[in-house]
RNA sequence: GGAGAGGUGGCCGAGUGGUCGAAGGCGACCGCUUGCUAAGCGGUUGUACGGGUAACACCGUACCGUGGGUUCAAAUCCCACCCUCUCCGCCA
């Protein structure tokens, strides 16, 4: 990849999705506009207010600092000369109080500066639609010449999961895969890692589950807060997906151009208080606490985010293309995307008994959002220090993957078949339950 | 969890409360040189915020693990915390 200077005058950055002060005090009409799109409420007016004051007292305060340091060291001269500095220092003393309370109100005023810019969500990208659109399929759903059977039901009667024993033990939304059904989950996360290291390219990462809130707010989950669980006496959380471990793999770090597109996936469990959510949708496997993912995360070149992106998407897509599920892309709203995200796209798989598409994957381009919280930075050949584009898509989550596996592939008599791809990984099994 | 040692610039490594953004070395970059050897010589070499500029230049401030404190002045003194290493304990 050759040098490639970035010019911040130009429109395309500055309509990029990134919360620089700078590119809010600078368009702040834009900003404006963006920040309408995801329907978010926070006062553009009052982060240029708060700005304003900051910068001015800072101008204050280092002009007062300037003065009291070559007092100091006026004084520094008179010592070494054994003079009498007495006098100096009296007087210094006034000088230093003045700078030291100015530098309380500054730091005041920065703090208030961050928190509301920590409370910005992503700005979307232009592409990002008004409203969710499906821009693609792939496969035809399944037909069958009896009542298919949800997965819940399937589950039972194959002995594929405990929902009983796993309410039991943890609580309410909470899956134990047993047998065939804990056989099946090894060998998607097995199918999903080697695809992924293998043929596309990733790193394979095993992170801590648990992670600290700088690293969660850093991801842009802090923002959601009351959905993470928390540790009682530790200041940890456990993590709602791996992309909070992968996008920090590089925290306070530069990254360098020529390293370019570092590419990494990680299977882990991820846990979810799904606060809120009760009384939605609740059967079975389809919104539990903990669930298992495989993820997939790109650091890439500002101008070259739109590659990883489509990349990661068909990275996603071939997993489901390989156990030849039926499944279709869709576009989200900028008011559907994470907190983080300028542009996602959602993955949704068909499930024959729920007669629904559900979510097995959502791709999305985080631009230097997350970057610029972490302090991931990039270097660029020419030697200028830029904020690299931080992307990441699941690759895919399991739970529901199985819901359509055994739904899709259930047989008249009761058995599923097991998807040409997944037999290498199940002992060679071509049906569950038969 | 207990005891001890330590955390300085891309890396290694000095550092006396004042002349330290920080010696020295390595690396990298630029230039020069070049009949000797992947050699020699000179120079450059951080980040953030603010000001300034068309853009550079430039100016100010901050940054020696983090946060407080003492002082006219802190990398240097004091306190707390974090992290790393060694030893002990515990343990898959």
């Amino acid at each position: 990849m050759g040098c490639v200077p970035v010019d911040i005058s130009t429109p395309f950055i500055i309509l990029y999705p990134m919360i620089d002060p700078r590119k809010i005090r600078e368009n702040p009409d834009e900003i404006r506009k963006l920040l309408a799109r995801r329907r978010c409420p926070i006062s553009v007016d009052e982060i240029l207010a708060v700005d304003e004051k900051r910068r001015k007292l800072q101008a204050e305060r280092d002009t007062l600092r300037h003065d009291l340091k070559q007092a100091s060291d006026a004084i520094g001269k008179l010592k070494r000369e054994s003079k009498d500095a007495s006098e100096a220092m009296a007087k210094t003393k006034e000088l230093s109080a003045k700078t030291k309370e100015l530098d309380g109100k500054l730091s005041e005023i920065e703090a208030r500066f961050e928190e509301l810019l920590w409370q910005l969500p992503n700005l979307p990208d232009p592409d990002a639609p008004d409203e969710d659109t499906v821009i693609r399929s792939w496969g035809s759903k399944p037909e069958f010449d009896f009542q298919p059977a949800d997965h819940v039901t399937i589950c039972e009667r194959l002995g594929l999961c405990d929902f009983r024993y796993a309410a039991s033990y943890a609580g309410a939304r909470f899956a134990a895969y047993t047998g065939d059904g804990a056989l099946l989950l090894r060998a998607l996360v097995n199918l999903c890692l080697d695809l992924h290291t293998r043929e596309h390219g990733y790193k394979e990462v095993f992170p801590p589950v648990l992670a600290r809130a700088e690293s969660a707010n850093a991801a842009g989950q802090l923002s959601k807060l009351e959905d993470m669980y928390a540790l009682a006496d530790d200041p940890l959380y456990l993590i709602p997906t791996s992309e909070t471990a992968l996008i920090n793999l590089h925290m306070r770090q530069e990254i360098k151009e020529e390293d370019l597109p570092l590419k990494y996936t990680a299977y882990t469990s991820c846990f979810r208080r799904e606060a809120g959510t009760y009384g939605t949708q609740t059967k079975g496997l389809f919104r539990i606490h903990q669930f298992e993912k495989v993820e997939l995360v790109q650091f890439a070149h500002p101008e070259h985010w739109r590659e990883a992106f489509d990349e990661i998407l068909s990275n996603a897509e071939k997993v489901l293309q390989l156990l030849e599920l039926p499944y279709r892309v869709k576009a989200l709203s900028p008011t559907e995307a994470a907190f983080q995200a300028s542009l996602t796209f959602d993955i949704d798989v068909w499930a024959a008994g729920a007669e629904d598409w559900l979510e097995v994957s959502s791709i999305s381009n985080c631009a230097d959002f997350q970057a610029r919280r972490n302090k991931t930075r990039l270097r660029l050949a020419d030697g200028s220090l830029i904020y690299p584009h931080i992307l990441n898509g699941s690759g895919t989550a399991f739970p529901r993957l199985i819901i359509a596996i055994l739904e899709n592939y259930q047989q008249a008599d009761g058995s599923i078949k097991v998807p040409d791809a997944l037999r290498p990984y199940m002992d060679g099994k071509e049906h569950l339950g038969r």
